[in-house]
DNA sequence: CTTGTCGGTGCAACCGATTGCAGAATTCCA
DNA sequence: TGGAATTCTGCAATCGGTTGCACCGACAAG
């Protein structure tokens, strides 16, 4: 009968066993066992400082701790010196299959280090600023935000804090914190150019959410292409957010102008959506509409047709972004960092030439409005 | 180049700045400030003990708290209770898709509980066991591990560390510990009867890694559907990894035997690398062969054609898990737990009727060998 | 033989909150 | 009015390492 405890099974919920399970010996007892102090065992099991005990004692106490499982508890380590060796991160949607790469990518960084990760889901905003506060309280040494809206009480939290953070995947409007993001105009510079040399001029912007920097500098980068490839800019619609069903329904809005013959959506999934919409209304991709992605999200090679899409090492930020943030960990007072990653044009068989004949000739035009105003 | 790094930059790594950054004020501070003993601050601002102080005096100090933007330090509580409300999570790749949902359940169910999330990937057996002792100097009351290889020094160091853990996605072999995980046996049943009331007699089996429990589990449950189906167990082939990749290769094999008119596969990327295999022998699907996979992956809805394939819930997983751990947690000597979740067969279009006259019929038999042994 | 240096250890004060116990103040009952 | 029962609050130990400083012996220089 090591514990008397358990019959009555209180509130059912708390109640913790009192001896805290199989936890290794303490400092104090390897240092007993060693006949030492604990300081000195302290300074001789930790390498940075074991070459101010002498090497003979420094082995004997290596071996003490060793016999006795001997574990160095982080936790008060950490309340000593303020180092926790742990740093926050938040990401919108966990279940969004672009931060499973970029949360892998900070894991590995970081791991390297031998910093932990604590990820948190922030759904919404509020909860994201309770979720900030009890980073702090746990003493996370830096934030990796990923879900960064264009104004954001997260954001001016975390300055206010002075607590080092580094976004990903989206920038901060103001400047204030360092980011890694995907070259987001660059991104769809790209799309648009190699739609432009496949010959096609009306093309749509299927824009993400203006209110998150991808949506907006995405947006943004269409027009400066168009620009660049002598067009002139063709319709773009908003969707509301980045999903299948939004972009479905906010390409739908897009092919009221049916003198398109491409798309250039803002992400996979709105692309995926359209290409929905372009069945719904038997169109063909490419052969009448072609349509370009971004992200590059797994198994989009697969679909039909494979999408033509813009690939963004998302891994590549994640690493790139805790790389940072230890940087502003170690020095506080660096300047923030902007820093783009290279997007990449991945040629598959959404797009397709225009074909002179085909397209805009074969289709009706729509009754009367020539070029409907959208956006 | 908007950052400019910083001439000296040290060595790079350590010299972190010695003022700890905007830590609100201390509970002493509070105390002070607000006239009463720490102890009696730390009450007031428990709510469990706050039922102990007079309400003047909690509103006095809660006040106080506020105005002087007082967090608790959870580092200094876990040290003193030893409860840090940390639970670590081990994941074998993080990248893959599957594990997102899992971790979002997780998260999702801790939340809740306040509990934080510490998740590491464990890219191999030993990383994962030094994760393990990471974890345990942090002092996490216990553990998630997505990781399990069939016979795993983890999970034996889990078990003698007396640490709280819980298996998601694959199960103890041992049953030491509780573990949630697909019905593996019934969806791979789902899957070959379906198969089966379509017609196919000669059914093949693209198996998983026979080291894992999922592979060896939805083996076991392709033989015994096949039995309950009245057929003679095909052809069975294991891939070396979950990937499209390792599937293809397998899937090659497998068609050596070129009686097959459908391949039940242990996993959707198998799936789709069967799929190539398939093409590559200018074979249809479903038209020629009909393919099924495992787990519904976000987008192979999406494939051409769409995957018939069998669902599982991640994210209740997670979740299950989670609540699982936290019984543990909460008491130490419950049993372990199995739990199965129920999958679900989703009918798209990579399954078809056996055509009578197609299929088997239509191509040649191979040159002597009636059923070529693989596996 | 004295003083200075230096390598190696021990001492003790932290870090910031929690909590058993005791004491003070107040109330209750006789 | 005395004594007991309650309340409320303060005291101080504790969690487990870390680290500035002091101390001690030994050895070198003067």
């Amino acid at each position: 009968m090591s514990d008397s405890v358990s019959p009555p099974t209180p509130p059912k919920q708390a109640k913790v066993s009192t001896r805290p399970a199989s936890r290794g010996a303490t400092l104090q007892q390897v240092a007993d066992a060693a006949g030492v102090h604990r300081s000195t065992a302290s300074r001789a099991l930790n390498p940075e400082t074991a070459d101010l005990i002498s090497p003979d004692v420094v082995a004997r106490i290596a071996e003490t701790a060793a016999s006795l499982g001997y574990r160095r508890d982080l936790i008060a380590a950490s309340l000593r010196n303020s180092r926790t060796r742990l740093v926050g991160v938040l990401v919108p949607d966990l279940a969004n299959p672009v931060f499973a790469p970029i949360l892998a990518g900070v894991e590995a960084a970081l791991a390297k280090d031998h910093y932990g990760v604590l990820v948190a889901n922030a759904a919404n905003d509020v909860g994201a600023l309770e979720l900030v506060e009890s980073l702090v309280s746990r003493r996370a040494e830096g934030l990796i935000l990923a879900t960064a809206h264009r104004r954001d009480r997260v954001l001016a939290r975390c300055v206010e804090l002075g607590l080092p953070t580094v976004l990903v995947n989206r920038a901060d409007p103001d400047g204030r914190l360092s980011a890694v993001t995907p070259d987001d105009r660059q991104g769809m510079r790209l799309a648009v150019l190699h739609l432009a040399s496949l010959g096609h001029r009306r093309i749509g912007h299927l824009a993400g959410p203006q209110d998150v920097s991808t949506g907006a500098l995405r947006a943004e980068g269409f027009r400066e292409a168009m620009m660049e490839a002598g067009l002139e800019p063709g319709p773009m619609v908003a969707a509301g957010a980045y999903s299948r069903e939004a972009g479905e329904a906010a390409a739908d809005r897009l092919l009221a102008d049916r003198s398109l013959t491409a798309i250039a959506a803002a992400n996979d999934l709105l692309a995926l959506g359209a290409m929905r919409a372009l069945a719904a209304r038997r169109l063909r991709c490419p052969a009448d509409v072609s349509v370009t992605g971004h992200n590059d999200m797994p198994l989009v090679d697969m679909v039909e047709p494979p999408l033509t899409t813009i690939r963004i090492c998302h891994d590549l930020i994640g690493r790139e972004g805790a790389r940072l943030l230890l940087e502003r960990i170690a020095q506080p007072d660096l300047p923030p960092a902007q820093i783009r990653t290279a997007p990449e044009l991945i040629l598959r068989a959404s797009t397709a030439p225009l074909r002179a004949t085909a397209a805009v000739g074969s289709r009706a035009r729509p009754k009367g409005q020539a070029f409907p105003k959208t956006e």
